[in-house]
RNA sequence: CGGGGUGUAGCGCAGUCUGGAUAGCGCGCAUGGUUUGGGACCAUGAGGUCGGCGGUUCGAAUCCGCCCACCCCGACCA
């Protein structure tokens, strides 16, 4: 390709909108531009990379045996409904009508489409085990995109589905798929962590996603140092510590004058926070749950969520406490009555302590579960934090930033038992089939890879995955000399099968240097009338500062041999 | 959806508070010339519904109202 054909510019200055660093790169050299609130199109570079992506996760894909296929983006709201999906997705789900007035969907995902297909062709066990899989654009009415390729409305999700006869396969089949997506993200260069992750309402079993650290990510990793846990913080567990056991005290009442909070709480009696215990109230699917838990937690609404089983979760007004003649700020677990009640299991674990007493400036001291109140549900519902126990080896945990790039998932037997997609076992006995989904961001991909490869100065492409290997710039092109050679040095590398960017416009050195530069291109070959002086061109590497001088007559056996073999940084 | 911000040429911005003449600057773009190994210089030039609609006014980029779009924080997000 020519540069000066290229489609697609490369700006000297950043973009104001563009916050991080991929999404400045991306716009600035021109690979990505903006159509809407998280709708982007894709401009030659960006997309040659983008195929690259695809290409490598084709491949590994593949190799385990997946077989591709492509499912429709427009679906029928009824196969929604069909699953209760329409709702949990909410108003994500992109919804249209068509000329008969029948809803449609844009699809944000295919689990339903997949298990109808799959319902229809599969009926034998010898038909499974299955994986089947597509590269197709995916639609989803996020709430905020942001980010540039981080969260957008419209994008290209690699999506794969395990078909299996047991648990058993299942499991294999997981572990099959993990190793291709460890190999995907490895060819990729990215380096990447596998952590565990919510399964979500729906329940299913495992589920695990696969995180770029990087300050600017999403989602917090809560990981331990000394062995191997590490989960999504909305999944994490840690060890709450368990509190002396003391003999229980008969309660006493206290007056606590205007204290509201728990810090004040803590602060005005003089105890520990964790010798206190918290109550707060949510809506959930607008019913109000009182939820009990010991002072020194947070509540984690993702976990609160799934042992409620409710799409919608949020915390109560103040007015919808009161009209359940509840206090807030002093509301207590004793005596409450009409509406359900979660605790977390750490209240199990503390004894005598301080709670709400049900009416204004009171609170109860030497308050003890069971002893003195009743709950519908305990379970752990805390929020797991830096710097508390490893669940696993009680090392202190750690926390950091991570962009999802892949989601692994147990489905089970959700979707075919609800959409009837079932085999015949060696003894002819009906059994719905097994079931696993995983996905690839690709676009968020791409932009994870911009995030862990760049400089002051662009984009650091890995090699396999840069819209172009080589960068050949002709300094001096005007020149009868340089445009000759460099015209002959272009034509010998293309037929030797190396994507080369050529620059041949009439640009000074700094600029083409610069564009270079950022665009990321992993190998300049620099063609000037001073390198030709030597019949030679320099070869400098983008992550390198140093170049050297290779002859022109060794330039293709020496692309060859270091593209295969791989440049190392 | 709540909070904050921005909208003026392809990009980055000034001008808006305090209304006034052909709406400016830098980059980029075009043409010509001089340059040529890390974002050159000179000259000439093209390019604007000042986000939209309505209002106030002799006069609106500027004041008022409504709306829209985009960004950030949060809520939300298989």
């Amino acid at each position: 390709m020519r540069l000066s054909n290229l489609f697609g510019k490369t700006l000297r200055e950043t973009p104001s909108e563009a916050e991080n660093i991929s999404h400045q790169l991306l716009l600035r050299a021109g690979m990505i531009s903006q159509v809407a609130a998280g709708v982007y199109s894709y401009l030659p570079l960006g997309w040659r990379a983008l195929k690259k992506v695809e290409n490598i996760i084709r491949e590994e894909m593949d190799r385990i045996g997946a077989q591709e296929l492509l499912m429709p983006v427009l679906q029928p709201l009824e196969l929604w409904q069909g699953t209760g999906r329409d709702l949990s997705f909410g108003k994500s789900l992109f919804t249209l009508k068509d000329r008969r007035e029948r809803r449609l969907v844009l699809g944000p995902t295919h689990e339903e489409v997949i298990t109808q297909l799959v319902r229809q062709n599969v009926q034998s066990h010898r038909d499974l085990p299955l994986l089947l899989y597509q590269i197709q654009t995916k639609f989803r009415d996020e709430p905020r995109p942001r980010g540039g390729l981080m969260r957008v409305r419209e994008f290209t999700m690699k999506d794969l589905y395990s078909l299996d006869a047991d648990e058993e396969g299942l499991d294999k089949t997981y572990k099959s798929v993990i190793g291709a997506y460890q190999n995907i993200f490895a060819r990729s260069g990215l380096s990447t962590v596998m952590v565990e992750a919510d399964s979500g309402a729906i329940g299913g079993k495992d589920s695990h996603e696969f995180m770029v650290i990087a300050p600017s990510g999403e989602d917090e990793v809560i990981y331990c140092s000394s062995c191997k846990y590490a989960a999504n913080a909305e999944k994490a567990q840690d060890l709450k510590g368990r509190m002396n056991e003391e003999e229980p005290l008969p309660i006493e009442e206290v007056e606590t004058p205007r204290i509201k909070t728990i810090d004040e709480l803590s602060g005005f009696l003089n105890i520990p926070k964790s010798k206190t215990l918290k109550a707060v109230f949510y809506s959930a699917d607008e019913e109000l749950v009182f939820v009990a838990i010991r002072g020194d937690l947070e509540v984690n609404e993702t976990k609160l969520r799934n042992a409620l089983r409710c799409h919608e979760l949020r915390l109560a007004s103040e007015e919808e406490v009161m009209r359940a003649g509840l206090f807030a700020g002093s509301a207590s677990p004793l005596g409450i009555t009409g509406i359900k009640r979660v605790a977390d299991d750490s209240i199990t674990t503390g004894s005598n302590l301080v709670a709400g007493a049900n009416k204004p400036d009171t609170h109860l001291k030497n308050v003890n579960y069971p002893r003195d109140f009743d709950v519908d549900l305990v379970l752990d519902i805390a929020l797991a934090q830096a710097g508390q126990g490893c669940p696993k080896c009680g090392e202190r945990l750690l926390s950091t930033q991570g962009i999802e790039v892949g989601h692994v998932f147990k489905l089970g037997t959700i979707f075919s038992e609800t959409l009837g997609a079932s085999y015949l076992d060696r003894d002819g006995k009906k059994r719905p089939i097994v079931m696993g989904c995983y996905g690839i961001g690709v676009g968020r991909l791409l932009a994870a890879a911009i995030e862990q490869n760049h400089d002051e100065k662009g984009i650091i492409w890995p090699i396999p995955i840069a819209p172009y290997n080589i960068y050949l710039c002709a300094l001096s092109i005007e020149s009868e000399e340089v445009a000759s050679a460099s015209e002959r040095l272009y034509e010998e590398l293309q037929e030797g099968g190396f994507e080369v960017l050529f620059d041949d416009r009439v640009e000074s050195a700094g600029v083409k240097f610069n564009d270079a530069d950022l665009l990321g291109i992993p190998i300049r070959l620099t063609m000037s009338p001073r390198t030709l002086k030597s019949q030679a061109v320099e070869l400098k590497l983008r992550w390198k500062n140093q170049a050297e001088l290779v002859p022109l007559e060794e330039v293709s056996d020496r692309l060859e041999k270091n593209i295969r073999g791989g440049f190392t940084a």
